[in-house]
DNA sequence: CCGATATGAGACATCAATGTCTCATCTGCG
DNA sequence: CGCAGATGAGACATTGATGTCTCATATCGG
């Protein structure tokens, strides 16, 4: 049954592939197909045999990142304890994914009037979910929604992964610098 | 004297041309020529006698930007008061110019390699010299370097933007959102 | 060794956006 | 009115990326 053999041997050379699509358009968004292939060590022939066309590729993306946004989430346990504390392990979980989120942040727009992978509304939901439980708890602000907590968190996580793969700021800085800002802003603490 | 009446006469239309072009580029940002003209009223004809081609025109969109963004920090006057309260009033100042913000914001990743307007760089010393002065004098936190601070306050300018033109928070909440996550964190002040 | 399958290389057509050009028309001014 | 400059409409070539195709080659299993 070579069917068996097939499929099997394209999912491992088709998710590397997609993680090398997924390093060289972090770095560079308008990257060709062909560079993609290069970047894969690939031709460009077999590339479209794995995706239909950089259309498909993108949405493979999309589908990769909404599946280790909620792995992140998973491992973050969001229910668990404080929810400042939970906040402190998603974007730690989350960090390694932040660079393809950002690409496909500004590719999002690209999809207007397309419909949307319904995944992000289920992270979207999970994350705003995450914030309401902190208000609720009292840790949180209650005059922030928790939708605009889960849009300004999609942004910094994509300021900071431009802002590191830029050379502004150190790589190891990213997850403090983005949950300090996210929970306490800039503000001093008179406590602390 | 034609060439003077020539001159006006087009910067005026320069400026209307490229107020249209800002506004329907924020919204979608992959548009055409074409739509630039017809948005603005203008046959793509006269659209490039204007702008020489896309890129001349973004350049002078990321021109038109920068000079509102330091109109916004005059006005602001970042070095008078509090320096939380220079960001509250840079914030609002800023806040109509956040749209064509966030579209260069994602169009400067194509400008790579290629040299940067010299503008940015002045505006983010200055931004960079606020978050500074509220550092020593005590107002901000040391661990959030300034150049983060503004790497950021950008970032949750394009997210609040974009969050805007989706219609997922209210207009009228965007320097109230802003402004406080970004002084005050998500997290609940005892005091207040 | 043989055959099936995957791959690489490259040719080729397509397509969309762009930049350039011409020409008819309009407008304002003398 | 008559002219110069600006405009609109549209044709045209160019360019870059894309998608499809063929064929030779490499590889792997039987």
């Amino acid at each position: 049954m070579s069917h068996l053999r097939y499929g099997c041997l394209m999912a491992v050379d088709r998710d590397h592939v997609l993680r090398s699509a997924a390093a060289l358009l972090t770095r560079k968004s308008t990257a060709t197909m062909d560079e993609v292939a290069k970047a894969a060590g690939i031709s460009r022939a077999t590339l479209h045999r794995h995706f239909a066309g950089r259309d498909a590729l993108v949405r493979a993306l999309e589908a990769l990142c909404i599946a280790e946004c909620e792995a992140a989430l998973d491992r973050a346990r969001p229910d668990e304890g404080g929810a400042g504390d939970a906040v402190r392990r998603l974007v730690r979980e989350i960090e390694s994914a932040a660079g393809l989120l950002a690409f496909l942040y500004s590719e999002n727009q690209l999809f207007e009037g397309e419909q949307q992978n319904e995944g992000w509304a289920r992270i979207d939901a999970r994350l705003a979910a995450l914030f309401r439980r902190g208000q609720e708890n009292g840790e949180f602000r209650i005059d922030l929604s928790p939708v605009w907590l889960t849009e300004a968190l999609y942004g910094l996580l994509a300021s900071g992964a431009w802002a590191v793969s830029e050379g502004r700021v150190a790589r190891n800085d990213f997850t403090h610098m983005i949950v300090e800002l996210l929970l306490g802003g800039a503000t001093r603490r008179e406590g602390s």
